[in-house]
DNA sequence: TTGTAGGCGTTATCAA
DNA sequence: TTGATAACGCCTACAA
């Protein structure tokens, strides 16, 4: 079964390379009749193009690259799913590249864009502290989704969105507070992290001083570390050793619904009551936590808007449009069962 | 920021290309000192070469491509790990390669094949009913993992891994007749449904049968077809259905996690108790089922053993160790809160 | 140990 | 409307 190339088709259609290559590409200036013969014999021999030798040769494609970091995140699910979505509705080919979560997301978008020739890249999830240098090899556009930032980025040159991670934490742990919650432990990634971890504890600890609470570092719980410190297990984990020390606290903030929902797993299998004995609130907004028994209050990220808001960024980019966009969208505090009034 | 290719490093080394060749790929018969000096320049110029052209000389590679139908399942989530860690133990490249609900998986591998010299392919998830035809269009090793199997596939060329479905449904459904149940509901794909549901659904009345307890067609609930026809939400929505039917039943079986998870919601919210009213019970052995509350009552598939022993069957194939081999995994009955003895 | 040249399978540019 | 033919960027004989 040796692969057969555009030369063979030729060959058996008595046609020419280039009369094929216009068959294939439904290009112009070429007769119905001889396309129709040429696509029949492409069929019968199944015949399939090589992409490497197209990419290599083609000046230019309709190729848009969504690079995920922590491809097995459920909060990426729906995000993934409208992007391609919309990509595809323009008429552009979505590919989606995982990026591993020790690999350098720029790196692969390097060689990604020579190698596929890409239009466009979305940038979706991990943390992002590139050097300007770096940045400026990736030719094409591209627009970072829900990926954190370190406060260097700030200024420079490339487009977002995402919610406000600061902000969105404080209205989450603010409305605890409402409830009349003044001791709230929270599930943490540790100190080193420069992930959206240290955003989201920088508004709750914000929070409580906009609500005269003392800051008490015996009710921070730090996450494991390592890839999986965002994971349910992780949650448990740290909820466990809370319950262990007794904390003393009424509420619990976990800055991420998979890890609100291991911490709610540890401590009803203590025998603890959700919302009775502790308030636990979450963030993201998984479709997930309106599942689970009881429903998990949280801040809900627009995905749909978000990935709709980063194609119209994107494709305003490619099409010279040339200007970086910081589009901040607000979360939406869900209620849930998990938290109730002091 | 015009792209430099091997010319330009070669033309500053003041070497030829074929050296720069030998630098890139570590091959044998070059100067330690220029090998370095020209790392040093490609380091320097920020020189990457393209892939895609790559893939078009090289005859061979160590790709090997990963297929995933429904990559936001999260029962796959722990497999692509698995195999992405074993593959590069194996120093092989691994390809992640999402395939489109809607699209067919063998076109993508045939085309993906050719594009990157694919040394094996693993396909996850779908449903396979190919002719063989296009499978021997293939012309590298593959294994089929966790994808349900039309029967006139038994007989055919290919490896796979995977458990025995209607086994496994039988097996979980039995426990529910042990505990007591005769009247067990079952949410369903719908007879169309080519896909693990049919499988899992035979498994289901198989049981009934041996148990001597007599099918009702009442007691099926059929899913919404479509994509997500598998999902929380479908879930959800057939339980309730269920509930307002006041169906006549002790105990619900879901073919899948996700869907018992659905069924879960559904029945709790309406002021139901798992398991004193119902006992459900689901498939797959998600890591969620043990967070939830109750946990569930699932069977588990051992989803590191079947990544494993796919790659142990491909690597062997690809070693020319050119047998066929159907390995059946046992299910794990994990006994969770959702189900009680009546 | 190194360099030159040919070709991988396409597409793009010409001229016919 | 067509067909040669020259790239695309790289690897690999083969020759030096």
């Amino acid at each position: 079964m040796d692969t057969i190339t555009i030369k063979d088709v030729a060959k058996i259609c008595g046609v020419g390379v280039s009369t094929v290559s216009r068959a294939i590409n439904n290009k112009p200036g070429i007769n119905e009749e001889t396309k129709n013969k040429i696509l029949t014999v492409i069929k019968e021999n199944n015949y399939i193009p090589n992409n490497s030798a197209r990419n290599l040769k083609r000046s230019e494609t309709n190729n848009v690259a969504v690079l995920v970091k922590g491809i097995n995140n459920p909060f990426f699910s729906p995000v993934i799913t409208e992007l391609e979505r919309e990509i595809e509705k323009k008429k552009y080919t979505f590919i989606l590249q995982h990026v591993d979560e020790n690999q350098d997301e720029i790196e692969v978008a390097i060689e990604l864009e020579k190698e596929k020739r890409l239009k466009g890249i979305v940038f979706l999830g991990g943390y992002f502290s590139h050097s300007k240098d770096k940045l400026e090899k990736l030719t094409v556009p591209f627009v970072l989704s829900t990926v954190g930032m370190a406060d260097k980025m700030k200024n420079m040159e490339y487009s977002s969105v995402a919610v406000d991670d600061v902000k969105e934490s404080y209205k989450i742990v603010d409305y605890l507070c409402k409830l009349g919650h003044n001791k709230i432990a929270v599930l943490s990634a540790t100190c080193d992290d420069e992930s959206i971890g240290k955003l989201r504890f920088e508004g709750y600890k914000k929070a409580l001083s906009d609500n005269n609470i003392e800051f008490n570092e015996k009710l921070v719980y730090y996450l494991q570390s390592g890839n999986d410190r965002y994971s349910m297990q992780s949650g448990y984990n740290a909820a466990k050793r809370l319950l262990e020390e007794k904390a003393d606290c009424t509420a619990i903030f976990a800055i991420t619904d998979l890890i609100a929902i291991g911490a709610c797993r540890a401590i009803l299998e203590n025998g603890y009551s959700i919302p009775d004995d502790y308030s636990v609130a979450g963030y993201d907004g998984l479709e997930l936590g309106r599942f689970i028994t009881p429903s998990l209050t949280t801040i809900r990220q627009p995905v749909e808007n978000i990935a709709k808001e980063t194609l119209r960024i994107l494709f305003d980019a490619i099409d010279d449009k040339e200007e970086f966009v910081h589009k901040v969208f607000a979360g939406e505090l869900i209620v849930g069962e998990s938290t109730k009034k002091l």
